[in-house]
DNA sequence: CTTTTCTCGCAACTGAGTTGCAAAGTTTAA
DNA sequence: TTAAACTTTGCAACTCAGTTGCGAGAAAAG
């Protein structure tokens, strides 16, 4: 499926610059990114149109926001066509490198919680130090 | 103990605005509470001397930090003696009045981490409708 | 081709957190 | 007990992320 296609089938309408960003959101390396990394990544693209661009991604379940507890919100491709899997699993932050990793096959344990509560979604985020910054900094 | 002795006993020199703080930490409703809870409730004190306290509290584990996703960062007076005991719980938070409740008495089940990842804190926070809410909202 | 609707970039603003600095307060030591 | 040294506080200013209003330009509808 076409990166023109993808967006087509989510019922969003293409243009130029949502074509970009989708493309540069899919291609990126980091599985979860901020809006601050596309704005990096895409200089010519307006703060407030990534800003928007990515709302609209995340309404049409294209993105799933993660809170990574970092303050600032955090997206991540959802790679499933059931969006409820997208969310649900384990991440990882690293205090070092400020990079935050989805454990895509760790799902989160349940707890009992009190009644009456509704719960509607749940985060669990393990923060520590990644594979990679606890070889090169120790 | 008195208001003084704990702070004393913390290492904490002791100081009017700071021994009004921490009676006002203390004594307020909310388990979780962040700084503008805090700057409503002591208008007469400055947000940096607040934000300041806090973080003296925090380091001298009077209190915890606590993420729970909202974007802003809570804290949360220490019950225990050990202050390991005081992280390590879940917590819920409220989507419809946005406040945060600890489980002290629920803690977070482990998971199976990737090797070399190295852990030092992990937040379990269900976001949904407390008891409160869905009464009166529902 | 014209009208209507949507999208984008600019500028400006909010709110939380944070810092430098000088005034006020507290401690120490003569 | 008083001067010097240090700490705490409030003010102002700033950063950074997120967010909004608005007008110009682009796309779709008729």
């Amino acid at each position: 499926m076409s990166d023109e296609e993808t967006l087509a089938n989510a019922g969003i309408r293409i243009t130029a610059v949502r074509t970009m960003i989708w493309k540069q959101v899919r291609h990126q390396t980091k599985g979860v990114f901020s809006l601050s990394d596309l704005e990096e990544a895409l200089p010519t693209v307006d703060r407030s149109t990534l800003f928007r661009t990515l709302t609209l991604f995340s309404e049409a379940h294209l993105l799933h926001n993660v809170d990574d507890g970092s303050g600032s919100q955090k997206y991540c491709v959802c790679h499933h066509d059931d969006t409820r899997q997208c969310t649900g699993h384990v991440h990882l932050t690293c205090t070092r490198c400020h990079n935050t990793f989805c454990l895509t096959n760790v799902s989160i344990p349940p707890v009992p919680l009190p009644d009456g509560f509704i719960p509607e979604e749940t985060e669990y985020v393990v923060k520590g130090i990644c594979l990679h910054c606890a070889k090169n900094y120790k």
